[in-house]
DNA sequence: GCCGTTTTCGGCCCGACTGTTTTCAGTCG
């Protein structure tokens, strides 16, 4: 709707106040269909950005499925937004031009135009509009537009240290979505300190392994990269690095916030700094650090990762009032100290147990746990009960000859159709960590599914549950699943549920955390190694931690082996 | 379409850059 609505000049605001309330609504953790059928309208007009008009369009979406004005402007604008809109450079104003013009519905129709030069001839087009737009079709069809968390940090940092060596760079640090480790990442966004920007910029723009000049200021150069993503590099005083890094972390719903809450207050804040309005010339306040900017407007400091305007602006409001506990204290970067998931050659993993052992411990883990796949899962080579006990003699053996990690006995039980699992129990008994997971039939209705883990779940010997939803990022969603039901039986029960790390997985989602963490269900952050090469992704999961604002005390792997044996005691 | 410690009307975050025009609209983050 919103993107339709800006099609029109005089819909501007309504246009955004469509996208303010989507957004919103995405980043819910409460059911809004829920909360409307227990509390009716009323309790939706509460939400912020949400008024009379929009709520009724919300009630008229979970009655009927459809909003009547949407499809009136669908049927007006036949084309397929979401996809053309990822052209860049293309936005609704100039999509609608090439609808009336030239018919374009799909990014199909906008190639063909492109390439036999229809698009040039156009009012306000031009040769180098249609030349982007080729290029950067050329660049969707190769990519879908976004990139791994986890395949990007590594080129990121260095290619941080890169520009670290530069004479000319005073200060640097990675910016927006990956700053803030989303799961998937649309570019990268780096911030340099510098009294000699066209320099660095030069020395930017020219790396060899830059493809594309997307474009190139004074203070800013866009281009994309060999490996596929754009870089996006912004040059700036030392004096304002505060507020552009600030600035260019985001969100962009975040900062939109922290820009109203200083205008109420009487100041601007932009990427050169915190400014007080006085008369008509600004003086600048502060601009040096994020923490201060963050202080002045009345603010404790807020961790990258949770600025997503999703209510941490108000808590930091009030613990800068002294109301203690109203931010999280995050879980650090440095204090997990096991790793309850990994797989070794006797399943699908790559390499002996000793190996992943070797690797474990020079990243700092006191521990690890063996969970290799179990009967059912033929295709991942899963043991069957007499192939697990030897496994578990060699574990013995190996913890003999090494030191300085603990090798812990587990499995990672397959949850078969109807919730019971393919291991006995009377083997189950004598691992130490017991993971169980779905793996097969993931089509299953909502409630089918919610029964089949609820009886994992309950089961006595279960510890935890690896990777809850079954979500393959830029893949498949998770399956269906009733969530409250889940949170309520794992807190009955004491079972943990898991933040698999690895990185196409990531789940549970930073919003599935947050409903743990309110629920006072624990977590485990577990890498899902397949080979040692992966074990440093408990970095990825630690993020997500973070942005479900977790704490250490809500992650059990955080606790020393001795420790987390007595948590592990169900109820 | 939303919202209110100036306001129930009249505002709505802010700046850089591009491309196509000769002063700015559109896009992006």
């Amino acid at each position: 709707m919103s993107e339709y609505l800006q099609m029109n000049d005089e819909e501007s605001f309504r246009s955004t106040a469509y996208l303010r309330a989507a957004r919103t609504l995405e980043s819910m953790t409460e059911d809004v269909e829920m909360l409307y059928q227990q509390s009716g309208l009323r309790s939706i007009e509460k939400i912020p950005g949400i008024g009379h008009g929009l709520a009724l369009k919300i009630e008229e979406y979970i009655k009927s499925k459809k909003v009547v004005e949407f499809d009136k402007l669908h049927k007006e604008f036949p084309f397929d937004l979401d996809t053309l809109g990822s052209v860049r450079g293309l936005g609704p104003k100039m999509i609608k031009v090439l609808y009336h013009k030239l018919k374009i519905k799909t990014l199909d129709d906008l190639e063909r135009a492109a390439r036999t030069g229809k698009i040039r001839s156009l009012p306000r087009f031009g040769e180098k509009v249609q030349y982007n737009i080729l290029r950067s079709i050329e660049f969707i069809k190769r990519s879908r537009g976004r990139f791994l968390l986890g395949h990007i940090l590594p080129v990121i940092k260095e290619l941080v240290e890169l520009l670290k060596g530069l004479p000319e760079v005073l200060q640097v640090e990675m910016a927006g979505s990956a700053r803030r480790r989303l799961p998937t990442i649309g570019d990268l966004d780096i911030l340099v300190a510098t009294n000699k920007p066209v320099k660095v910029i030069k020395f930017f723009t020219s790396f060899p392994r830059v493809e594309k000049i997307w474009g190139r200021g004074a203070t800013k150069a866009s281009v994309r990269w060999r490996d596929g993503f754009n870089v996006d590099l912004r040059v700036i005083k030392l004096s304002s690095f505060g507020a552009a890094l600030q600035y260019f972390t985001g969100s962009k719903d975040h900062n939109i916030a922290l820009r109203r809450l200083a205008q109420a207050k009487g100041f601007k804040l932009n990427e050169y700094g915190l400014w007080r309005l006085d008369g008509k010339k600004e003086i600048k306040i502060v601009s040096r650090t994020e923490k201060v900017i963050y202080e002045t407007l009345g603010l404790s400091y807020l961790e990258p990762e949770i600025r997503e305007n999703t209510g941490e602006i108000e808590a930091a409001i009030q613990e800068a009032r002294g109301v203690k506990n109203s931010l999280p204290c995050l879980i650090g970067y440095d204090e997990v100290l096991g790793d309850l998931q990994m797989h070794s050659d006797w399943s699908d993993g790559s390499v002996s147990i000793e190996e992943m052992a070797k690797v474990a411990k020079k990243l700092g883990r006191k521990y690890i746990v063996i969970t290799d796949h179990t009967g059912d899962l033929k295709i991942a080579n899963g043991l069957d009960a007499k192939r697990l006990l030897s496994q578990m003699k060699e574990i013995d053996t190996i913890n003999q000859r090494i030191s300085g990690i603990k090798i812990l006995k587990g499995a990672e039980v397959n949850i078969q159709k109807d919730g019971a699992l393919d291991m006995p129990d009377e083997v189950l008994a004598k691992l130490d960590v017991v993971l169980a997971a779905v793996h097969t039939q993931m089509d299953q209705d909502k409630q089918t599914m919610t029964e089949r883990l609820i009886r994992a779940i309950s089961h006595p010997l279960v510890n935890i549950i690896a990777h809850p939803t079954g979500r393959i990022l830029q893949e498949r969603e998770g399956y269906q699943l009733d969530f409250d039901q889940v949170l309520k039986v794992a807190k009955k029960n004491n079972t943990f549920l898991e933040i698999d790390a690895y990185c196409d997985r990531l789940d549970l989602s930073d919003r599935h955390i947050r409903r743990c963490v309110q629920a006072g269900v624990k977590l485990s952050i577990d890498t899902d190694s397949h080979h040692p090469s992966q074990l440093w992704m408990m970095e990825l999961g630690i993020s997500q931690a973070r942005r479900g604002w977790a704490e250490a005390d809500d992650i059990i792997n955080v606790r020393s082996w001795d420790e987390l044996k007595k948590l592990l005691k169900k109820n």
